[in-house]
DNA sequence: TTATTTTGTTAGATAACTCTAACTTTTATA
DNA sequence: TATAAAAGTTAGAGTTATCTAACAAAATAA
């Protein structure tokens, strides 16, 4: 059985070498600002997790997760993710409000809570940031997603996601009045300010290229294009 | 902010000093044993809370909450039993498998979560097992106890304690099935011999006036109108 | 009331997790 | 390439919660 420590490295090994595409693997320095504690701290957990098997670690290497730490990883964060959506879906919490809760919550220790509130909540595939459930069995298959800062003028995409979870990010993404699954149109890049004119709902507005890269987004237009030549390869 | 041991030991305190009537404080052994730990780990945290506040102890004598303490301790109760409720009616735990997970679940700290909990439970005013969930200002009135010769026909209750305490009386206690904290049923009053007919886990029998009016008990219908009433009158 | 048992306390040790400060290795830069 | 900066490690210490073993006080029994 790990501690809330171990489960928390394992979770922030995982996501901090998960999307980042080549990376497969964190450095010390890394994975501790990431957690909050001292390189030293964390150089004494990555040894002691080694030690368990659940990492690769070398003195003076990057770490990274073995299939059994990535396995243990994987479930610390369906948990998670199912909390804030039972959190979200039956207790009307906001979804700035979540994140917090669910770090406490996915620490519980009880397979059958865990299959019960996935049945609870009709097996849901995605939490309230647009963020993958892992399943079950540990499956945790990434869609491809491009940021908002990413999309091409003139195409229309659909809120996903976001990458910043912090609760100011989220109540300024409430402000500006983007919410997951909205369409959103890109109408234009200004040259001078690098701003991004949107339309969203009928109305537009402006974002900075540092709000858009936190916006995750499915091209609507690509996938589009993506069925149409799967279409013809079949 | 207390550490989950902390308000372990503050939940034990409640737990040894409100039902056994006259006595209002716990021994530094007795509460080990409770906890399950050695009697030199208590004695360091008893003097560890009393430094906080939250309880009395003085060397040598018997610990009780503080008006402080025991308003965290009912806290915890609280967060404990709705748990016990929220994985009984939403998740579908039988009565015996909700204790173990409620005891990690009641130290989430998030008052919002708790609120909400309540308002999806419907604010039930009974776990599980028949325990009073004290309000979410603190309120845990005592259950009104009787004898099980006092209880009405009809009428469901619980055991929670007994009147003679001779070895003779507790034996016949085991011998016809009952125990500590069992639900109790009274089914019927029989008028020649005044036996009176009760029900316990499925099993039925009868005991005489002179035995039930040694059973104290706690009536669960009475418990529920009372309730009601109070609603009636906020 | 003395002896025995029960109850409670203290000292000293251990394990998990954290820190600071000093040191070493690796990487980047001039 | 030599040096500076960044990244990583180690030693030593503090905190919390736990234990064992020895001791002290209080309660009970003889
Ligand atoms: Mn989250
Ligand atoms: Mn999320
Ligand atoms: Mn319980
Ligand atoms: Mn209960």
């Amino acid at each position: 059985m790990l501690s809330t420590t171990e489960e928390n490295y394992l979770k922030a090994l995982l996501q901090l070498t998960l999307e980042q595409s080549p990376k497969t693997e964190a450095g010390t320095n890394e994975l501790a600002a990431h957690l909050g504690v001292k390189p030293a701290t964390a150089n004494d957990m990555l040894k002691k997790l080694k030690e368990k098997k659940l990492i690769n670690y070398e003195k003076y290497g990057k770490s990274s997760l073995t299939a059994q730490g990535r396995k243990l990883a994987i479930e610390v964060v369906r948990k998670h993710r199912l909390w804030e959506t039972f959190l979200y879906e039956k207790l009307g919490f906001t979804w700035d409000e979540v994140h917090e809760v669910a770090e406490q919550l996915e620490h519980i220790q009880s397979q059958k809570l865990i299959d019960r509130l996935d049945k609870l909540l009709n097996y849901p595939s995605f939490d309230p940031h647009g963020d993958i459930i892992p399943t079950a069995t540990g499956e945790m298959k990434m869609p491809v997603k491009k940021t908002l800062n990413e999309e091409e003028v003139g195409h229309n995409c659909k809120m996903i996601g976001v990458k910043d979870n912090s609760a100011a990010f989220l109540q300024y993404v409430d402000k500006v009045g983007l919410s997951m699954h909205n369409h959103i149109k890109v109408l234009a890049r200004q040259t001078y300010d690098e701003l991004i004119e949107i339309e969203v709902n009928g109305k537009q507005s402006s974002v900075s290229p540092r709000f858009a890269e936190n916006i995750v987004i499915v091209c609507e237009d690509c996938e589009k294009k993506n069925k149409k030549t799967a279409k013809k390869k079949a």
